[in-house]
DNA sequence: CAATTTATTGATCATTGCTCAAAAAGTCAA
DNA sequence: TTGACTTTTTGAGCAATGATCAATAAATTG
């Protein structure tokens, strides 16, 4: 042991242990809903026992938060992307941000989750602050670039954030409409919220 | 039977025994997170028998949306109260709003159960309806007064709503701040959400 | 190869929302 | 009041859940 290579070694097995078990939660959380997810189901579909998966997590809120992160750093990573391939407009932000969030429900479903009681570890929040705080830069640079009066943008940008989180807690389940009805009415709502903030 | 004055009386009687399971579990939400509540412990609390919840509710959900409506209700009332002493601003109305939700963490936390997969049904669904319609006027009759230009304010109205519960969602549990802190910043944003959509 | 460390396993636990047969309480004509 | 009927209450018990941990298997090392 000591052996500085050996341990990085470990360390890669370890992260591929979390990785298996993370990418059968993944897909699982794509299938079927937030609620109806079993750690025995991911066990089986990561071919996995049930003790494996809490010998890579504590608990299922921290596999659930590293699924939220992945969530946010992909998001920022098709901001940084529309951004790159045309000047990326405060409606375009907005719209693209929902329709990601139709598409994954699972996303703001665990913002849900942790809002009700999941509770994080002091590390674990970190990593989430740091993670937020890069998509929270997107934000800000767009709203700098298009808003005429540039005050407080930081705080302005939470408050974006906020708002289109709220969409989608709001309206995203709204009893007795379909998929298509919400994401029509979630877009419509993300443009409003667009031309608020952007003027 | 078939007296309609005892029927009458009888539907009273039901009606006082939801109440009463009603008040012991507002009075546990009031005291504890929604998460740690369960249902042994409302039936202690209304020193009432597991068997007779369900006799009164259908099941958890259908009791936490009537406590639901009922938070729905209150700040409509509260609103309602606010505009009679003095023309309310959109920032008061919105400071409002979140310093309520900051004050009775049940009441979006339970928005995040319904999300998260806790469905109603289709008489409930349209108890919802009616309720948030009548806070929804509210906001717009407040949007419709303040705004200089007058176009969709219904949908103004609902995005106004989901940005204030958005700020919720987002920050109201998030780790390592105090309720004080989080209170602070909550309001912060409610006062630039209120900025965006007086304009 | 043997000793020791490390990882995996799944039976097991406590807790949960919810059910349902039995018991208790209420109703009312005779 | 009695006794047949209906309605309501009760709580032991059910299935399912997230999490635990002693036993087992695999990997590492001297």
């Amino acid at each position: 042991m000591a052996n500085k290579t050996l341990l990085q070694l470990k360390q890669k097995e370890r992260k591929d242990r979390r990785r298996l078990i993370l990418d059968a939660a993944q897909t699982l959380f794509a299938r079927k809903n937030f609620r109806e997810v079993t750690v025995r189901e991911i066990a089986r579909t990561a071919d996995v026992s049930i003790g494996t998966i809490y010998n890579c997590y504590a608990d299922m809120t921290e596999l659930f938060l590293e699924i939220f992160l992945n969530h946010i750093q992909k998001i920022t990573r098709i901001l940084d992307q529309e951004t790159r391939s045309h000047a990326l407009s405060l409606d375009r932000l907005c719209k693209t941000y929902i329709s990601y969030l139709n598409e994954n429900m699972t996303f703001y479903q665990m913002m849900g989750h942790f809002m009700l009681g999941g509770s994080v570890s002091e590390d674990a929040a970190q990593k989430l602050n740091q993670t937020t705080k890069r998509l929270m830069d997107r934000i800000e640079g767009v709203l700098t670039s298009t808003q005429t009066r540039k005050i407080h943008n930081r705080l302005s940008a939470h408050a974006l954030f906020s708002a289109l989180n709220g969409i989608m807690i709001s309206y995203a389940r709204y009893p007795g409409k379909t998929p298509k009805e919400i994401k029509r009415h979630t877009l419509r709502l993300a443009g409003v919220v667009a031309r608020v903030f952007g003027q």
